[in-house]
DNA sequence: GGATCTCGGATACCGATAGTATCCGAAACA
DNA sequence: TGTTTCGGATACTATCGGTATCCGAGATCC
């Protein structure tokens, strides 16, 4: 084992950086181009690899998609939780989650990749299961920060917050895969929406 | 020209029944696995023919599955104008909506196949078009519905009933998708939102 | 430090499937 | 009855996900 503190990248190491770039480009292109559109063959090149290199990394197009949407959801996640945590009143927080929202679907190319990825669960066991784990996952943390959030106004929730996370998860994706289609959809609905079921749902 | 009353089927006739009978077929398999797990030849065998009898009625897979969806969406509009023209009050309406409901996102394979569809249009412009224009319709149509059905029950929409119909549109699509990757999801999330909008969004 | 082993990534190949080119035979027509 | 038309069958191509196999550099052992 050299020490060498110039050359000194092991294997394991390299392995790593290589999955690493994979994901870096599969996101670009799953992205760009979506699912179905993006050949392993074009992501490996892209890459400076060969289709060899990902079936090394990964088991299959699935799972390398499944890695490329983690790092999204990372992302995403984050980015909600700063709009609820901004140091605000209530309206200001709505306020800076719509606009997350107007952001995110307004060029909703991170939707459409999600929504049609979805659609391959049907026919992989492997993808449905994972991709439930990670759904479950997200409403129950919705459903948290919601409660928190309301709370934090001194609000009362009517519904519980586990089937307005729902709700709102629901409007949500169905916006954006209509968004995705149809470039001049009003994205504002969303937010429209939101403010409407929060005031007929929640009590002093 | 045979005028012959017993063996009259023209060739115009033959080949609408040809073509019947793929739609009719290729519904079945497309809804059961959906539209990347339905070859054209399994199809075309199904239906007592060979992959030429789909290329001879149709451009491709593309148009074969907008020709599916459009019987579908034939009915459902059906279903859904009945529900609201029930003769009863906007609550007994708005129950038997809530039942179609549902009944139709309870097994989600029709909404699957729509949102699948809808991802193949990132590749096609051809399918993004059509659909496009299939959805503009289906937001008009649903919009008039609201407004005739508020009306009739002597209330006013405080937001537009174009807001409203991409809302409840959103929804259900959101639902079902999310439906068709976690049976254990609680449909009726979606009767319990529009009621919700409905009140927050109406007044005498 | 040289021999051996390991394994990440490259190459060659297979199977499925959408789409194309061509062909055939019966209905339409003169 | 001969000729044309055309719906559907057949044969073929290209693309792509996935598998089997191979190669060479780095890790390991003496």
């Amino acid at each position: 084992m050299s020490v060498d503190s110039e050359r000194s990248t092991t294997r394991a190491e390299r392995q790593a950086q290589t999955r690493e770039r994979l994901v870096e480009v599969a996101r670009d292109l799953f992205l760009a181009d979506g699912y179905a559109g993006t050949s392993l063959d074009k992501v490996a090149v892209a890459a400076g690899f060969s289709k060899g290199a990902v079936y090394s990394n990964f088991s299959g197009k699935e799972e390398l998609c499944m890695a490329v949407l983690d790092t999204i959801h990372e992302e995403q996640i984050e980015g909600v939780v700063a709009a609820f945590t901004a140091d605000t009143d209530l309206d200001g927080r709505i306020d800076a989650f719509a606009a997350w929202v107007r952001e995110k679907l307004g060029k909703p190319r991170w939707t459409a990749l999600e929504v049609e990825f979805a659609a391959v669960a049907r026919q992989s066991p492997w993808v449905a299961g994972e991709l439930v784990k990670r759904h479950r996952m997200l409403v129950a943390a919705s459903a948290e920060l919601i409660d928190r959030v309301v709370a934090d106004a001194g609000l009362r929730l009517d519904i519980s917050a586990h089937k307005a996370a729902v709700a709102l998860l629901s409007l949500g994706i169905g916006l954006g895969a209509m968004r995705s289609l149809d470039a001049d959809l009003d994205v504002d609905v969303f937010a429209e929406t939101m403010r409407a079921l929060l005031r007929s749902s929640t009590s002093a």
